[in-house]
DNA sequence: ATTAATTACGTAATTACTTACATAAATATA
DNA sequence: TATATTTATGTAAGTAATTACGTAATTAAT
């Protein structure tokens, strides 16, 4: 039947407004019945002001939670039938201060028992359903201060993305992806180094030699890759990341870092260390993450792009 | 601090506004920052689409519980994104049936999984609460269902002038009151006749035959008026009913004839009569309700306005 | 004492709806 | 069967806010 009701929580915005229109829609009715001279929308400046006058326009915007043109659109209005007068600020030019005028004073006074009825009429209906509905509101607002409905959504989305990426080891299926995926940032930000040729182009000497390579499917593709290249006996090099522009914002750098540390470990390792680019801002930040920290160079770079190494004590 | 807040029940209206906002603001902003190339306004349309596929605009319409043009205008953004495409109905062709295109089935399933996160991360936010809130707005709109704020409202209004009204029986310092007051109404509606100038003039003789005037007294003024004139032993003449135009719909013409039915009672009376004209038709009604039924003439009305007489037995 | 940054306000354009009104097609009525 | 009423849609204008951007006045930094 109600598909804003049919929806559940998915619709609890529109549910919301569908109550928050009503209530407003009926207290319009209201004024107009009564050929009050004034608008609902007014009511909260109006209210404001009664409590304090004169105010200027940024301060009412910040106590009634709008924008300061929509202060400035209500001023016009409300100037317009008489009920407030405006004058600049003599200490600070720049201010404009509303003030109550004296028909403001009246129609607030005639007003005043009217806003009783509403009052009155409000807590009536909420007696009725029984239920604190201001402390319902108040938890709502407080629950979503804490963490935001956007906060939340964005990490769901993250989690089922980064369930959504699996990571296997390197498999001669994989070996043209290995260079085509470095290949792509590479030629981005830098350019290819012999050494990178002669690495990409033969990964199974890595594996070879005590390494290894893993690689993170996404939607049966390789979408990203890094490789563990061993040193020493309990130090590996941690290399050749790369993740395709594509499917980046997916945690799948981390994942892989991740899953290369883990193997490290496994493979009784003491130290992961790695050279990389100041630039490459977002890497330097993931292995920051990952517990890496900076070390002066040991011994000359092999590659040119190289700006700053880092190691990680397992 | 915050004025919504401290307003109470007052701004019940404005809370759950800011609620909504909050949610739907949030929603928005996932579909930006995922460029999504979809609205959020487009939601409710076109989840309803998913569901039955094609609808009519007023079938759209009634289902979301937005204006026609509401929807006309949705279906144009939609239809330029591609998500829909219409064709007008051969058995109706006043009707324009709305039905997803391809790429709007494909959008939907990539949108489903969206719509899964935040369903999900809406009622993690409502479990935080500890409150079932969705069973919390459907209580209030039950609640407001049965009686609507402005229902309320305008019940609280009337019985507070009701209150703020006062009977009171004749004294002199009210005798001119009692002519003004029906010469009012006398002057605007018809004219007055010799016998109308005779009564007004010489209230006093009321009193003396037995009968009673009385007074609504609002804000220290006599604001409406009505006489009870002795016909014989068991029987009162209902008349000189009058109630100035500032004070109509103030009850004040109900609460007088009550007061007068009252006082005929303690009189020992065993029927109040009267004579009116259809032409007030406001008049007419409040006598109906009090009880009186339209009788025949017994004998030919002593005024050119009557037009039916009425009689209420006690 | 300049220069730069910040603050207060104003205007224009936009958003997401609404109400009001008009027209064509279908249905009901005399 | 002609006429009146209702229904479905469209268009225009209004509403109540927003965002975006510009200017003038004030304050802070050099």
């Amino acid at each position: 039947m109600d598909l804003t009701k049919s929806l559940g929580e998915l619709a609890l915005g529109s549910r919301f407004k569908r109550i928050s229109d009503r209530l407003m829609q009926d207290v319009n009715l209201i004024y107009k019945e009564h050929r009050l001279d004034f608008e609902s929308r007014w009511f909260l400046m109006f209210y404001a002001l009664t409590q304090r006058s004169p105010q200027s326009i940024t301060e009412l915007a910040a106590a009634l939670g709008f924008s300061h043109p929509a202060i400035i659109q209500l001023s016009t209005e409300m100037e317009k039938a008489g009920l407030i007068r405006s004058h600049s600020d003599k200490e600070d030019k720049r201010r404009r201060l509303l003030a109550l005028t004296e028909k403001g004073r009246v129609t607030g006074s005639d007003l005043k028992e009217i806003w009783e009825d509403i009052e009155a009429a409000a807590r009536e209906a909420i007696r009725e359903t029984g239920i604190d509905i201001l402390g319902v509101i108040e938890k709502i607002e407080t629950v979503l201060e804490q963490k935001s409905l956007w906060a939340r959504v964005e990490g769901k989305i993250k989690k089922r993305r980064m369930d959504a990426v699996e990571i296997v080891v390197y498999s001669p299926a994989h070996k043209s992806a290995f260079k085509s995926l470095n290949y792509e940032w590479l030629e981005k930000y830098f350019k290819i180094e012999e050494l990178d040729r002669k690495i990409l182009s033969h990964p199974e000497k890595i594996i070879k030699s005590g390494g290894q390579i893993f690689f993170a499917i996404h939607g049966g593709k390789a979408a990203g890759t890094c490789a563990m290249i061993k040193h020493h006996r309990h130090e590996y090099e941690l290399a050749k990341m790369a993740v395709t522009e594509k499917a980046q914002g997916m945690q799948i750098g981390k994942k892989l870092a991740m899953t290369a540390i883990d193997w490290a470990k496994k493979q009784k390792a003491h130290a992961v260390v790695l050279e990389t680019n100041r630039k490459l801002a977002a890497a330097c930040a993931l292995y920051k993450k990952l517990g890496f920290i900076e070390v002066p160079f040991t011994s000359p770079s092999l590659y040119q792009r190289t700006t700053i190494a880092m190691r990680l004590e397992l």
